[in-house]
DNA sequence: AAATAATAGTGTATGATGTACGCAATTTGA
DNA sequence: TCAAATTGCGTACATCATACACTATTATTT
């Protein structure tokens, strides 16, 4: 099914001419003024709408919305996320969602970062930072697995709500006592982001395939098979060779090619790759000292 | 908009019967043997169909459809990738697509897999494996950027074409000489895998702004704007003071906070992380050799 | 050569989806 | 009390993926 968001379309497809209907003043972010569509995606993300006093009390809120669209998503993936499925188990008419959300984007936008949830506070003591960042890391992945429809949406750098922030500032306390500067700090938290999301890549798509239906074995299977086409194709000597290596083979517990007597599950792949990062970023702290 | 494919739906929401009708042969895939629907799409990737000998000739080829599909996602992004835009490109109607290709999805797995193209030869002089695992990690950055669509779709385990598995064997081609075990190689390519799409993100995510016509200027803007909602917030107090704190602003070639005097790029922060990961690599090589 | 079998390409139909629009009920400031 | 603004909703529509049936095409069989 490829990772579908199930959009229909905007019937208007040319550029919207943001005409002020009568009929529904659309959440507001006041129309005219409003900047580009990513500023204005932004605001509602962070910018409360003070209740008008006018007309009948909403009886619902962005939250419970936000709410029942992760339940869904959670239950059911990403492609059961419809306005009308949201809509469903609240008890109410799909239109009824657009009086909060101007539409499906800005709602998964919302339900996004609220999914994230906040980053794990960290206990009193300092650990050190090398266990701190660890155990940041290994807190994103877990929460990057356990919703794995949220690694279905393609990564924008915007917009990014407070939960998303959070994830940010957790890090930079992990290694708030380092000596790296600002900017270092901020480089650092892109290296580890980086790995983190990329290295949970394989996790998350077997979660995905999970609650999809797909049994672990089926979908092991499936990875090591595609990967043992290279056995024996002159295009792939390296692979080939590798993955005909003594174990060689593909282990029940991951499909990935075992180490020698050792067979790693992807958390211990994880966990390899994390302290490879890790060990690069504590020679580069180490490097500072000196002069 | 979201990350859509664009989907409508399978209009039969439930298992299918796979039941053989007599109107559409579909692809084949012999219809009852056929095991999982991850082998399914494996074996369409993979295995060439033996031309069947009774009917007319086709006037496409798998080939001619996954060029115009990627056409279409290169130009218009892959929410312009349907069904129709792109057998109207080929000058057929939409539903000839699906005598070569059982659905949307198939037609996307293997497009994707042409799309990653094959990677860079290795030059015939061994340039020690640092040099050459950068040389690749760069021509892998460069090519998600230059079809942002890509990173558009969720990252799936399986199924993997043979470019796919090209790019696998590239990497392990810049080890090969190393003393990494068979299975430290393996690691290592999902180390730097891992970071290397990670870390791409928010250059794709730009490169997919722009297609949809958001000038850099804008997404800068949108994205330090969204960063700046930190500064004062008491919520985040250390991206708060890294934010402030002296050329704290936000350079107008990128939208993250500049390291002091010296601005980067999107390019050098990419730089920057791979040789952190690079050293970390080198650190575990050494590790082995004293043994 | 004619008949047969199987495939290729097409038109039409269907159900799902996002969302525009206008109406009726609700609430409150004037 | 009344008018203005707002909420929730039914309906309408455009766009998708795709099922199905029909025709034209081609090779095999007779």
């Amino acid at each position: 099914m490829v990772g579908k968001t199930g959009q229909g379309h905007p019937p208007g497809t040319g550029a919207k001419p943001a005409r002020r209907r009568e009929g529904l003043p659309q959440i507001s972010t006041n129309p005219e003024s409003a900047g580009t569509e990513l500023q204005r995606r932004s605001q509602l993300l962070w910018e409360a709408q003070p209740r008008p006093s006018r007309g009948s009390k909403p009886k619902l809120s962005r939250e419970d919305i936000v709410q029942a669209a992760i339940t869904v998503a959670d239950g059911d993936g990403l492609a059961a996320l419809t306005m009308h499925t949201v809509a469903e188990r609240l008890g109410f008419s799909t239109m009824a969602l657009y009086r909060y959300f101007p539409n499906k984007e800005a709602l998964i936008d919302a339900s996004v970062d609220a999914a994230m949830g906040t980053p794990p506070q960290r206990s009193g003591t300092r650990a050190g930072w090398r266990r701190e960042v660890r155990h940041w890391a290994y807190a994103k992945r877990a929460m990057l697995c356990s919703r794995p429809w949220l690694a279905e949406l393609p990564f924008v750098a915007a917009p990014h709500g407070p939960n998303w922030l959070s994830w940010h500032e957790a890090f930079l306390q992990t290694i708030a006592d380092t000596a790296l500067s600002p900017e270092d700090k901020m480089d650092m938290l892109s290296v580890v982001h980086a790995y983190v999301s990329g290295a949970s890549d394989t996790a998350i798509s077997l979660a995905r395939a999970l609650s999809r239906g797909i049994s672990p074995d089926e979908w092991a299977k499936a990875v090591g098979a595609d990967l043992c086409r290279a056995i024996n194709d002159p295009r792939y000597p390296n692979l080939s060779a590798i993955l005909t290596s003594q174990s060689g083979g593909i282990s029940d517990s991951s499909p990935l090619p075992v180490r020698a007597g050792k067979p790693r599950t992807m958390e211990e792949g994880f966990d390899f790759g994390l302290e490879r990062v890790l060990d690069g970023i504590e020679r580069y702290m180490v490097s500072l000292e000196p002069p």
